[in-house]
DNA sequence: TTGGAGTGTCATTTG
DNA sequence: CTCAAATGACACTCC
């Protein structure tokens, strides 16, 4: 059985939908149910992908680099939209579960006879889960069994039947019209949908029988055969004037991945109790009218029910990939717009310094004052040339614990002529790498200290002026920034930290620094490459969120889609269980017993054997099973409660 | 005054 | 062992 289910999955619904117009069962409610109960319980599980979601386990195997932040992003990306598939896709399948599960029973129903607790449990499923279901299937093969085994009972009481015929007994019409109740808790879907395609379509109900010839009964299956597989779309159209509604359309994030386990078997219920009760009577009148139209329909129902699923597959994995490539699309955008406002801004700065025809503004991009800019750039900067002045002032810095700035005063002076060939290697470049904030904590009140001290170099006063020191008040400084200027270390924060690690460790050995500094620089890069991380990380949560409503956005429609397709093909094989219904009248109506009398329809079913042999088949009695079928629902309510 | 949002920083883990 | 990256946790600031 484990096996079966992937062909069943896979390739083997068309068969199935075959057997099924043929007549055979093919029990396909165990294999969804069994197959999918644990992405059901996947379901149950946690939701918040912003507080638990393990990004980092999320990288597996793709070839590249780990660390790269793109790729990670988008593999990060899409691997959270396919759990997300994964969690959203139960509820295709155990909807369709549920639904199987009605028709299974209505087969059930169908073959044993309509006893009440049948009908009570197949209402039952429909409410409950996938487990209760499966624990449904495992007694359709006793039902199976019940049908091919005739009992001598049931052969004395009934008669012995006409060649070849099973006997069976039967009490259909009576059992049901005494408990309409019972039947009224039997799952609407179908039966309903019937009723709606009978009324709906006179033609397709209406019976041929009239005109029926002389022909072989092979030729009239293997029409009703070709007419159901091949005009299936013809069907579809006739009935796509019904009522379709849709179902719970506004769901959040959690809902969505949570709450949709009962979305169909309790939403779609209550959606449809009204017609239920509308259009029982209808049921039960075609009922009484000695039709059993289930007999022949639940047959349909499974083979068709296959045709939607397979559909599902076909459509989940076509959206699936189109939702990448969006997604992808999507993802590619908004960095771009990020990066686009990145250099948009740093544009707007070096367009803003080149106006001003200042070379020394156009190396110091984002200097506040300039003060340490200037003196950087009057002369090589040794860390001893530091007087009392800078002591003091590197001391007051220092010891300021601000609150943190932004990146937008990290784009900082621009290294000593001395280093300039630092510069050369990685200055313009790394600008446009930083990420631009434009919040500003306490760092405008460090920024006076700094031009106060620094302007009693003397030496570096000349670049103060008016324009340049307002433009200065309106700019950050971060507190590596102060700490490293108050060091006198020739290096912008951004330097520092987009410089290569051999670079790195190049300027800490060739510059002379003294451990502090060393120590400072050090922190700094540490520093500012974890503040990257950090945004590159909230960037990735946030971006991973937006991804994961937008699928399910998408997931919403797609369930609304299959909901609509559902019923749709409902209601196509209400139709083909009523042609199949009117067709085995007629067969019987030509069929003579033992005494020469034509067969009771009422009294006898056609059954298709897995050898494609049809045979006649007495109704069953229900006596036996509704008391074992009474004492199971019995059970089940007591579970419930 | 309080809480959410945004950000920086530290500690830790992983490759 | 070192380094880079990622991330949780915490503190801070702003609104």
């Amino acid at each position: 059985m484990q096996i079966a289910k992937k062909y069943f999955t896979e390739g083997l619904i068309q068969l199935t939908i075959l057997l099924s117009l043929v007549g055979v069962r093919v029990d396909i409610d165990s294999y969804l149910s069994g197959y999918y109960t644990p992405l059901i319980d996947i379901n149950l599980g946690p939701s918040s992908a912003y507080i638990q979601t393990p990004f980092h386990i999320l990288r597996d195997g793709y070839g590249v680099h780990p660390k790269c932040p793109e790729l990670d992003y988008f593999f990060a990306s899409r691997r959270l939209l396919d759990e997300v598939r994964n969690l959203g896709s139960p509820r295709f399948p155990t909807q369709l579960s549920a639904w199987l599960v009605h028709q299974v029973s209505a087969v059930d129903k169908a073959e044993c006879g309509p006893s009440t607790s049948n009908s009570t449990d197949t209402t039952t499923e429909l409410e409950s889960s996938g487990d209760e279901a499966r624990d449904d299937c495992e007694h359709l093969p006793d039902s199976d069994q019940e049908v091919r085994q005739t009992t001598p009972e049931q052969e004395q009481e009934q008669g012995p039947c006409t060649t070849g015929a099973f006997l069976k007994q039967e009490s259909d019409v009576q059992v049901k019209e005494e408990e309409p109740a019972a039947v009224t808790q039997l799952a609407h879907s179908s039966t309903l949908e019937q009723e709606n395609l009978l009324e709906s379509i006179p033609a397709l109900s209406d019976p041929p029988r009239h005109h029926f010839p002389t022909v072989d009964i092979d030729q009239h299956w293997s029409s009703l055969l070709s007419l159901s597989v091949t005009d299936l779309d013809d069907l579809d159209s006739l009935v796509t004037d019904t009522n379709i509604s849709a179902i719970s359309q506004d769901v959040s994030l959690h809902d969505a991945m949570v709450a949709n386990m009962g979305a169909f078997g309790v939403t779609s219920e209550r959606a449809e109790s009204g017609r239920v009760t509308q259009q029982q009577r209808n049921y039960f009148r075609l009922e009484s009218t000695g039709s059993s139209h289930s007999d022949a329909s639940p047959g349909m129902a499974l083979g068709l029910a296959a045709l939607p699923f397979a559909s599902v597959c076909n459509l989940t994995g076509n959206v699936c990939a189109s939702q990448s490539a969006l997604g992808g699309c999507l993802d590619e955008a908004v960095f771009d717009q990020i990066n686009q406002l990145g250099l948009e801004c740093l544009d707007t700065q070096l367009m803003g310094c080149l106006q001003n025809g200042d070379p020394q503004v156009l190396e110091d991009l984002d200097s506040d004052s300039g003060l340490s800019l200037e003196s950087s750039c009057g002369g090589p900067v040794s860390p001893g040339s530091s007087d009392m002045s800078s002591s003091s002032s590197s001391s007051s810095y220092c010891d300021d614990e601000c609150g943190a700035t932004g990146y937008s005063s990290e784009v900082d002076s621009v290294p000593s002529k001395g280093i300039m060939d630092y510069t050369t290697s990685w200055s313009p470049v790394d600008l446009s790498e930083s990420v631009w904030h434009d919040h500003s904590y306490s760092s405008t009140a460090f920024f006076s200290p700094p031009s106060v001290t620094f302007s009693h170099k003397g030496i570096h006063e000349e670049p103060f002026s008016d324009d340049s020191g307002a433009r200065s008040e309106e700019r950050e400084l971060s507190r590596d920034e102060l700490r490293a200027r108050a060091m006198f270390i020739p290096f912008s924060v951004l330097q520092i930290v987009n410089m290569p690690v051999e670079e790195f460790l190049e300027v800490l050995d060739s510059h002379g620094f003294t451990p502090e500094q060393v120590a400072l620089l050090r922190d700094i890069r540490r520093r500012g490459k974890n503040k990257l991380a950090a945004q590159n990380c909230r960037k990735r949560k946030l971006d991973a969120i937006t991804g994961l409503q937008e699928e399910v956005e998408q997931l919403q429609a797609q369930r609304d889609r299959l909901l609509r397709e559902k019923q749709l093909t409902a209601k196509t094989m209400g139709a083909v269980g009523q042609q199949i219904e009117q067709l085995t009248r007629d067969v019987l109506a030509r069929l003579r017993d033992e005494s020469g009398q034509p067969l009771n329809p009422e009294r006898f079913t056609l059954q298709c054997g897995a050898n494609g042999r049809v045979v006649v088949q007495p109704v069953r009695r229900p006596a036996v099973s509704t008391s074992t079928a009474n004492k199971t629902d019995k059970r089940k309510k007591e579970k419930k409660q």
